[in-house]
DNA sequence: TTGAAAGCGCTAACAT
DNA sequence: ATGTTAGCGCTTTCAA
């Protein structure tokens, strides 16, 4: 009597070891008091026959599925990777599995995902994105534990500018819409006032995320301030147009110029001429963390509120000693 | 009486109903000779508790649970992303959910995503992988339908370059060890032997997948040759520092020397200066496909053997026309 | 030490 | 048109 799909139950492994279900069910988890020699002959008829126990079955009597969905509000990418790597790592270890939703930043596909995620009786859901912008929680009826691992802003770049005897310090970034280019800016802003200088150019140059307008943006900012001596970006993207530029027209980096992105993108940053000096938002270890948080709350002990990571800066060539006049 | 974990069950739905457990079911479902006045009271109850049958025991029943596994063998980054995105794209729709497993290149890992899947009852598996390197077939035991999505090889590039006019071709690329990178060189040379010629510099620079190693080749490249008038590269970041030295060097692109990449890898093709002709293996769409196949597969209509899909020659400035001596 | 039986939530025969 | 029942594969009492 094979079971559908050919793969063995439990009722296979019971009579090729003659002894019945209860018996087998209890050899092969270890439990109850059974000889040595029955715990054996079961073990040995279930390596035999390849034996699984199914996961459904289990599921369905536990009322834990020991799966969890992971949400990715707008599409995947180089953002969202890290924190699901994370996630998937602090979750695989404990034997849950990870369902992949790519809601694309489309609230009916994401609805539909979190209604198949809870169909399917998931343990925990964890919603991931790249924007920092606030967002409306999700539907209201969702019983478990929910955590949310977005990014955040740090004013880390800016310090570390003025530590290395930089004033006249620019910022380049992406649109304004983006609550993550606003942070940060706001950031650079306020720890620039803290120490009594303001920005130099005047004016943050919002733009797009891209080495394109890394390098206008340098041209703008060198003809309303040719002396600028730091140039904090939104995003290594951007830096490394603006390095290429710099280099182009012979500002040397860091020697004249200091340099600055954001994310520590391998890609960007360790390609970018010289290397960046850049700032990691650990999004890895965020994912990790959010995996651990969900793991508690599954376990009974949830953490509300909102927790923040510390981020770090990762420095590189591009903002070495300047040179004194 | 609520169900465990707070999620109503369908008797939960029928006794709000008043109606019988299989009454529900088939008005739930659409099935069987219903009143339509039970039908809507049922829906109604279904809506009122916020019913969602339970997967588990759907799957228990069925023999199947609408899964399947995605496993990357090398961990998932830039390469096996658009796989997984036309993957999830194709089962998404058909309702079918997703897991996730990140292999790390680790065949103990591997096993045990693969063991876990198995007990999850999933419908079906796909690997994917950037490597294109033959590996074994996973599990012998493994009852249900798997596909592999990996990348191939092609020798559009060097045709293109061909009817663009150039005629000494360089090839820079990758590690040897790389069947791909092997598979690419071997492509090119034979296109150029049809053609009568020979690969410029007399031999394909094998090096590392990074800008600077294309930075560093061409400069060797040029010593070797100075008049080659067309550069292949194994990969878009080799491309990109090509075009850095060569324009440094003051050769111009295209006008002296065409390039071509590998990947159609948006960030290094479009922020290329000028952007890069490349080739894109459409891996979305090969995601897509596979999943395709594995439904077909899971649906009792299995496809054998290895079916290939074609790239695209994407064109872009650093191939247009030559200047005629 | 082992076996029998109930039940997790659901669907599909069969009975009414 | 509706209700009853068996059973998917498993764990867990309870009985032997």
């Amino acid at each position: 009597m094979r079971a559908r799909r050919g793969q063995s139950t439990i009722a296979d492994v019971a009579a090729l070891a003659q002894v019945s279900i209860g018996t087998a069910s209890k050899a092969l988890n270890g439990r109850g008091q059974l000889r040595e020699q029955t715990r054996e002959r079961v073990l040995a008829a279930a390596e035999q026959l390849g034996f699984q126990p199914n996961a459904l079955a289990r599921g369905l009597l536990s009322g834990r599925s020991f799966t969890v969905g992971l949400i990715t509000t707008d599409s995947f990418g180089r953002f969202t990777i890290p924190i699901m790597l994370g996630a998937e790592d602090a979750l695989g270890a404990g034997q849950i599995s990870v369902f992949l939703c790519d809601g694309r930043g489309d609230a009916i596909r994401e609805q539909h995902y979190i209604r198949s995620l809870l169909a399917r009786r998931v343990d925990g859901i964890i919603i991931t994105g790249r924007r920092t912008d606030e967002r409306p929680p999700i539907d209201v009826n969702v019983t478990v534990p929910v955590v949310y691992a977005m990014t955040q802003s740090t004013e880390l770049a800016v310090e570390h500018l003025l530590a290395g005897g930089r004033t006249r310090i620019g910022h380049i970034t992406g649109p304004e819409r983006f609550l993550a280019a606003r942070l940060r800016a706001k950031g650079a802003v306020d720890a620039l006032a803290r120490a009594g200088h303001e920005l130099a150019g005047g004016a943050i140059l919002h733009g797009v995320w891209s080495e394109e307008w890394g390098r206008q943006a340098t041209h703008i900012l060198l003809r309303s301030d040719p002396d600028v001596d730091a140039i904090f970006c939104g995003s290594d993207q951007i830096a490394r147009g603006v390095a290429d530029v710099l280099r182009e027209l012979g500002h040397r980096v860091p020697a004249q110029v200091a340099l600055v992105g954001y994310d520590n993108w391998d890609v960007m940053a360790d390609n970018c001429r010289p290397p960046l000096t850049t700032i990691d938002l650990n999004l890895t270890q965020l994912g990790h963390s959010a995996a651990d948080r969900l793991l508690a709350a599954i376990e009974g002990n949830p953490s509300h509120g909102v927790h923040t990571m510390l981020c770090q800066l990762v420095v590189r060539e591009s903002t070495g000693a300047p040179t004194r006049v």
